[in-house]
DNA sequence: TAAAGTTAGTTACATAAAGTAAGTAACTAA
DNA sequence: TTAGTTACTTACTTTATGTAACTAACTTTA
């Protein structure tokens, strides 16, 4: 059973962080807004979990969801205000990762 | 397939941060020494899964595991200088969750 | 001296989360 | 009319995590 001796904000904030891929995600939609396809090539993240990540995010507030009616559907994930206001905890672990990761260690993520 | 256009020295801290109570218990022990009971209850973490991320944790560089031979034995786990350089993130998310979790949200973490 | 207590784990089994790969829907271009 | 494109969904498999009982090493209590 839990305590709550831990900061509880502290604690739902990473209970929304920590969820695999969403800090990614995020990250990834700073650059802009993004497309569903591009997303999956670029993070690696299977369709299944991207489209389950995206839609607890725009239920959260995080992001939005745009359709535009061309040939072929063009649908743009972005940024709210609150998925925006991340940009100071990505730019710590930004900093963070360019001092404390070896650039070597980096290629075990690949397969 | 990963394509690697997102920053991989990002990707690759995410990979540790991201795993789930990772980030709670460094978090955790920035508050000083703690043993390996006094983080179950506080965390709410099961021992298996507390006892893997000490393990990793350790094997990486962020903690370091102390035993004293007491009587009953006290073993304290605390940070290294690698731990404790993630403090900025740790305040950045921090500062974060003050802003935009709302205290009555929190207690959907409590079951 | 035997039974019970304490801490720090580990083990076997159950459930939940994530990955894989094929399939669907709606539309267009050849 | 066949094939192509995007944005998903579905069925099935693998991996991660939780639960609760158990172990090891030692000490205190009856």
């Amino acid at each position: 059973m839990n305590n709550f001796e831990l900061c509880p904000r502290f604690e739902k904030a990473m209970s929304i962080l920590s969820q695999r891929w969403t800090t990614l995600i995020l990250y990834q939609l700073m650059t802009g807004p993004q497309r569903f396809c591009t997303m999956t090539d670029k993070l690696g993240v299977s369709g299944k979990t991207l489209s389950e990540r995206l839609k607890d995010l725009e239920q959260q507030g995080f992001i939005v969801r745009d359709v535009y009616p061309e040939t072929p559907v063009r649908i743009e994930y972005s940024l709210t205000e609150k998925g925006l206001s991340l940009t100071p905890v990505m730019k710590a672990i930004e900093k963070w990762s360019q001092v404390w990761i070896e650039p070597e260690s980096v290629s075990d993520i690949e397969n």
